[in-house]
DNA sequence: GCAATGTGCTTCGGATTCGAAGCAACTGGA
DNA sequence: TCCAGTTGCTTCGAATCCGAAGCACATTGC
């Protein structure tokens, strides 16, 4: 039932500022943390995190960018730079010969191990510390919904990459 | 009664994540409806829409920094931007010679309001569809303690600018 | 096997961001 | 008034991001 109406409502307004400012303000701090603690970009750590979440410890750049919420190129961007600096591998699939595999090193994991003492502190003390046990469940209950959505929703472009057959000129 | 423990609970990491995708997520949509219907960025959208939500439709530099949450020098790159474009008018203050005042022009508001309404869609679709009434309020009232717990904890470096006297070497 | 199409990743150019440093105007105290 | 410190904004350089275009491998249909 999306009614759609021309403007939003006081309740509205105040959850879509709120959650706008909320993520701003806490992804800064997150950033000048993992700057200081491990000269780490956000996406860096994000891809960091969920690399050594992984079993294997690899996955491949396309499901690396499909968690991430960043585009292809700046993936790659990330990743090379993660590679210079030795924190992670790029070795070709073998099924697939176009396909990347990303695995992250020791040294990897011992940056991340490194900066995430103080990620937690900051969640801890700027994100959870205003709020209550129940808060939190709630905040992941109804933002998980809302992501999930999202996350269907034809986010980026409506249509991925179809062309077809452009009916010549 | 901040614990700090070096870890997360499961709610709590399922909070910061669901934070921070679903503003990515909400951003990325958002930000591409605003290039279509009116070649804005997202920062120039706030911008209008903060000065054209004041009852002279002006406001300082700073204020206006404030509001959003980028940085000044970012700030002077999107007046300058939206300024080429006749979007605000930029006079110096009569009161502050160095103080900088923003104003919206008739053209500004009127791509304010060109792009308004999809902009409305998007968050109605994106956001508030799978979300109950309760939902948005509950998300508007946690979300917006938390960004008011942030704000005024220092946010940025801890200590903004302040050089005492330095304590002469 | 070969051509057409699809998929995975990278390169390219441009836009946007930030922090540090710098300039100019204001303020308070001697 | 003059000086030191503060505050408002801009400039500068570097980093990061994106989308479009391009390249190479894979897959499908013939």
């Amino acid at each position: 039932m999306t009614s759609s109406p021309s403007s939003l409502d006081a309740t509205q307004l105040g959850a879509y500022f709120a959650l706008i400012e909320a993520s701003s303000l806490l992804k800064h701090a997150v950033e000048q943390q993992l700057r200081e603690a491990g000269d780490l970009s956000y996406v860096q750590f994000q891809l960091l995190a969920t690399l050594g979440d992984s079993p294997t410890g690899s996955r491949r750049m396309t499901d690396l960018a499909d968690g991430v919420v960043y585009s292809r190129s700046g993936l790659t961007y990330q990743a090379q730079t993660l590679e210079k600096r030795g924190l992670v591998t790029r070795t070709p699939s073998s099924d697939d010969e176009r396909s990347i595999t990303v695995t992250i090193t020791e040294e990897g994991r011992a940056v991340l191990a490194g900066v995430f003492p103080g990620h937690v502190t900051i969640l801890g003390d700027l994100l959870f510390a205003p709020l209550s046990r129940s808060d939190i469940e709630t905040l992941a209950d109804i933002l998980g919904r809302a992501r999930d959505h999202m996350r269907q929703t034809p986010p980026r472009s409506a249509e991925p990459r179809r062309r077809r057959k452009a009916a010549g000129s």
